[in-house]
RNA sequence: GGCGUGGUAGCUCAGCUGGUUAGAGCGCACGACUCAUAAUCGUGAGGUCGAGAGUUCAAGUCUCUCCCACGCCA
């Protein structure tokens, strides 16, 4: 063994929101990273803790629950199950993966509003908002449409109109009525609402970001864009006229004159980061010692590193507004130590649309493609430095060309060849030399790079580097050339064969963060019975000795055919069935 | 309109604090090999680094202006 380092590592992906299966856009800009780094980091023997969860309060969930028909509960539950089920055969590796409706998350929620209020950083703003008698609820400024008194457009909507663009305020409309029932019964009242006061902790951000000097420009960028724009940070509303949602009290007291209000979603769901960790200690008969340990830098979480990932339309509350909420509490609770943050996938020369239903989802993706096929892809041109593009051209050539005929075809003939001239155990005979040598010392250099662009989190570049661990083996097994010895010198095409046997359990370690399932796969053809990472790859490239039994495995991976691509291509082009 | 991020070979992208003939993969051409999923390996042809100006002994890499794409905000 080589070092015995053992770090420990929380690592939270943004949390879906839960009306719908996600598209592919959403899944590399979030989950799919996240569960990369989570797989490495326990590959390489560090404690990880993995959490994700559902998003699932607010007027989309309310709006989404009342189209299918059922109480917005019933359908949270009936969605969250879905959601877990694909994420699950994606191989999406979470310890848990929560609810933001869950009772930890209330409390919490409700906990972290009490203390921001009795450290003063919660305002309680009076305005005037609209009420719509028939709908039973205060609806919010995009709520409401009416004529516009500027310009006469019959649709402009509450907070602005879209044909002059004037900004409104929902009183100046003329003719107002409900966006969602059309009912014109409305009338104006006054709402109390809760604002966090982002700006009185602005200096503290402020500083907070600019110690993070190493977190891509990306992230920071928008941070410091949001804290010196025009009048710089601003306070914002945390509470809403809803029914579905965290109900407003101040830790387990009322709130008085906040009765029948809810925080808003952006409120509780990164708090959900944690309430997840305490509903998986939950869910394992764990006491919240054992959730604490990772949140509370007061109770053992002081050593621990904390890897946040999200699209980039969420840096801003990963930023500002979450940390805004633990520096305010007052309490100690572990901040984000590093934020990747990705930007968007697009598709075909546009952009992935749920709302369209352009674009591939994850359900669909599953239905057509193994898991391993979507991730390798799609990890390897994540959206790190810019947008990034989806064509089925490039899928079909990077899935065909990487895994088909790099490493699918190397475990191919490797065993086939051994299987035919010396029968499915590894040969016995000859020794390693000067090429092998050569080999190892060059997967050592590349094995240390690609844990570097781990470690860093380049996702791309780690994908590069993998591949190009996949290539070292064809290209030494083309100089080698063991077709060739073993017509003069079996032994010698012995100890060729032996080393390549030997890359097939390395490279199904080093591979299994990308492509968990085929790394399964190779690991049982040749029975191996060690998965430990591969320190050191000298080692590591003499586990299997002569004698060892091994099966040849089906192909790993098969190829696309331009059939299927042009079949997809046109399928997933136009609108979700 | 303001702000942000990009604009590098046909395609997808690397190029840190400026320094020899600008890199990788795919695609393409040619060659080698024949164990393997018509797979693999090698060689090569492709770029005035969005445009213009400036700073410098030296700029893809810094400054300014402009153009284009995408995004955010208003």
């Amino acid at each position: 063994m080589a070092e015995t380092f053992m770090a420990r590592i929380l690592i939270t992906s943004a949390i879906p929101y839960i009306n719908g299966i996600k598209h592919l856009g959403n899944l590399v800009g979030s989950q799919l990273p996240a569960d990369l780094f989570a797989r490495y980091n326990r590959a390489r023997g560090h404690e990880v803790m993995f959490i994700c969860a559902t998003d699932e309060h607010g007027t989309p969930a309310e709006l989404a629950a009342a189209k299918a028909g059922k109480p917005v509960a019933e359908y949270c539950a009936e969605m969250h199950a879905i959601q877990s089920d694909i994420a699950d055969r994606f191989g999406l590796s979470f310890d848990h993966f929560g609810r933001s409706s869950s009772d930890r998350n209330k409390a919490l929620t409700q906990h972290f509003a009490g203390q921001l209020a009795d450290n003063g950083y919660i305002a309680e703003v009076a305005e005037k908002q609209v009420y719509s008698n028939a709908d039973g609820r205060f609806l919010p400024d995009r709520y409401i449409e009416g004529t516009c008194p500027n310009c006469g457009y019959d649709k402009a909507r509450g907070d602005q109109c879209e044909n002059c663009t004037k900004q409104l305020d929902p009183t100046d409309l003329i003719n107002p009525r409900s966006a969602i029932s059309g009912s014109t019964d409305l009338e104006v009242r006054e709402t109390k609402h809760l604002f966090l006061r982002q700006s009185a902790l602005k200096d503290q951000l402020d500083a907070w970001i600019d110690s993070k000097t190493d977190w891509p420009v990306l992230t920071t960028s928008i941070a410091k864009k949001w804290l010196h724009d025009g009048d710089g940070l601003q306070d914002r509303g945390i509470t809403r006229d809803l029914d579905w949602g965290v109900p407003v009290k101040r830790g387990s007291e009322d709130w008085p004159g906040m009765e029948g209000k809810v925080f808003y979603v952006w409120f509780d769901a990164p708090i959900e980061y944690i309430a997840g960790t305490a509903e998986w200690a939950d869910a394992n008969g764990k006491s919240d010692a054992d959730w604490e340990r990772w949140w509370r830098t007061d109770k053992g979480a002081d050593d621990v590193r904390y890897v946040q990932f999200m699209g980039k339309d969420n840096v801003p509350f990963h930023t500002l507004s979450f940390p805004a909420t633990i520096m305010g509490s007052g309490e100690p609770w572990k901040l984000v130590d590093y934020i990747k943050s990705f930007n968007y996938l697009n598709y075909d020369g546009g952009q992935f649309s749920t709302s369209q239903g352009r674009g591939v989802f994850m359900d669909q993706a599953l239905e057509i493609l193994p898991a391993d096929y979507w991730r390798w892809w799609l990890l390897s041109h994540a959206p790190e430095t810019s947008d990034a593009e989806f064509t089925w051209e490039n899928f079909q050539a990077g899935v065909n060309k990487d895994l088909a005929d790099v490493l699918g075809n190397f475990v191919s003939r490797v065993t086939k060849f051994c299987r035919s001239k010396f029968g499915e155990e590894v040969p016995d005979g000859g020794s390693y030399g000067p090429e092998e040598q050569a080999l190892i010392s060059d997967l050592q250099s590349r094995l240390e790079a690609y844990q570097a662009h781990l470690d860093a989190i380049e996702v791309r570049k780690a994908a590069a580097e993998l591949r190009a661990i996949w290539v070292a083996g064809n290209e030494y097994l083309q100089a080698a050339a063991p077709w060739a010895a073993f017509k003069t010198d079996p032994d010698r095409a012995a100890a060729i064969i032996r080393l390549s046997l030997n890359l097939i359990p390395v490279y199904a370690v080093l591979s299994a963060p990308f492509i968990p399932d085929a790394s399964e796969k190779m690991l049982r053809a040749m029975k191996a019975e060690t998965t430990a990472w591969p320190e050191q790859m000298h080692s590591a490239l003499s586990m299997l000795s002569a004698g060892h039994a091994f099966e040849v495995p089906d192909n790993l991976f098969t190829k696309i055919e331009d059939a299927s691509r042009m079949e997809w291509q046109e399928r997933f082009a136009g609108t979700r069935a």
